[in-house]
DNA sequence: GCTGAGTCTGTACGCTGTACAGAGATCGAG
DNA sequence: CTCGATCTCTGTACAGCGTACAGACTCAGC
């Protein structure tokens, strides 16, 4: 056994308290100081648990993810294609459900084991869906640059980012910064931007995943 | 006219010195008062220009996306999808020439006007090539969000985020944070990984481009 | 019981974004 | 030509951040 006093704490407890305030009060209350004030300790406790903050959020990514069961995967009472769509509804969910963690699953790509488990299921999968092993492959990381593309933007959107200042300035606080840009290439009621807003939904995500995987699995 | 002295700067040399900061010495580096030092002002200057930080980095992604020429998407003597391909090539070679600005590309999605402009083309083309107009604005967000969920990920794999810790335990601080988890659940040589690691490549990127135009405009 | 490793606390450093007050420059109006 | 309004920029300051360092305490094994 190893000396020293037991630990107080555990990596699933800080993961656990950076998820809470993830959900409870956004993505920038998410601070070593604030994780440790949630469990009770003195900030720099943490490190003693994890290298460095970018490894709590990590971990905190990878459980995310890992609250997925994988069971839906190998289900083969599903055609496969229900199955993948089961598989990125629920992983889409679970991201939403905390807007301000997505952000961190780009910068800080999915290398948890969780995750790993989750890109090797879905491998065999697209395998079993009659792809050649390099095809799987190449299908897989498609598809997953699908999954969290689409998620990272609908966040993006609908992340508490946006504090909603008086409204009365809105537009112009909008506009500082592209004032050397003549008023006239501003399509503020274009198509594009109605693209954007409306058809972020679960609707759009779902045409764009069958999309995608009629143009993986043609033929 | 305006009373008042004569402004020292102007958004551009702003956003330029961000610019170069990002280039030269990594997304890290990118914070108020190194662009203020930058220009040779005081930090607080910055926001005669701009409301906040955020709106700077808005305003830096948005002239990246603007030095791609728009005159592509239009050029009929293409085919679309040639188009298409060109300037898909054309942001990305863009943003990862610059890998810092990539991740704030999802944390504050494309409102600039450049962006928007870039979206409206897109829009186009998509019509042209045979889409109603529903399904051209569905293809266009699903051809987007794959366009940056993919530059995302790759700018995340070679960030210069990853200083390269005295590699002697740099496996037992990368383990850090999952003791909880048995060891023979880390695929480490998985296929996995092989997958995220070895297609991350233009090669790759165009393979997925392919499918999902194909996906999109197939019948 | 001692040793030494491991866990936690207190303190501190350098950095961040940005709010606030005021100095100086420049304009239009009288 | 003067005056007051208005705008730009500086100095200073604050609260918060991630984390390095030194030390107090607790325990397993000799």
């Amino acid at each position: 056994m190893k000396p020293g006093p037991k630990r107080s704490l555990s990596e699933e407890a800080i993961v656990g308290a950076a998820l809470k305030l993830l959900g409870e009060r956004g993505g920038d209350a998410v601070s070593m100081r604030s994780i440790a004030g949630e469990v009770g300790v003195a900030p720099n406790a943490i490190y003693t648990y994890f290298p460095d903050k970018a490894a709590v959020l990590r971990a905190v990514v990878d459980r995310l993810i890992g609250e997925q069961s994988l069971d839906v995967f190998s289900d083969r009472t599903m055609p496969w294609r229900h199955r993948i769509r089961e598989v990125a509804l629920g992983l889409r969910a679970r991201l939403l459900d905390h807007p301000g963690a997505t952000r961190l699953l780009l910068g800080a790509p999915m290398d948890g084991p969780r995750a790993l488990a989750y890109g090797e299921k879905l491998l065999d999968l697209l395998a079993e869906a009659g792809l050649s092993e390099e095809d799987a492959a190449r299908a897989s990381y498609t598809l997953i640059v699908y999954l969290l593309g689409s998620i990272a933007l609908e966040a993006a959107e609908l992340d508490p980012a946006a504090p909603t200042p008086p409204e009365d300035d809105r537009i112009a606080q909008r506009r500082k910064g592209f004032e050397a840009i003549p008023a006239e290439s501003f399509p503020r009621t274009a198509a594009s931007v109605d693209v954007m807003a409306a058809y972020i939904s679960t609707d759009q995500f779902l045409w764009g995943l069958e999309r995608v995987l009629d143009g993986l699995v043609r033929d």
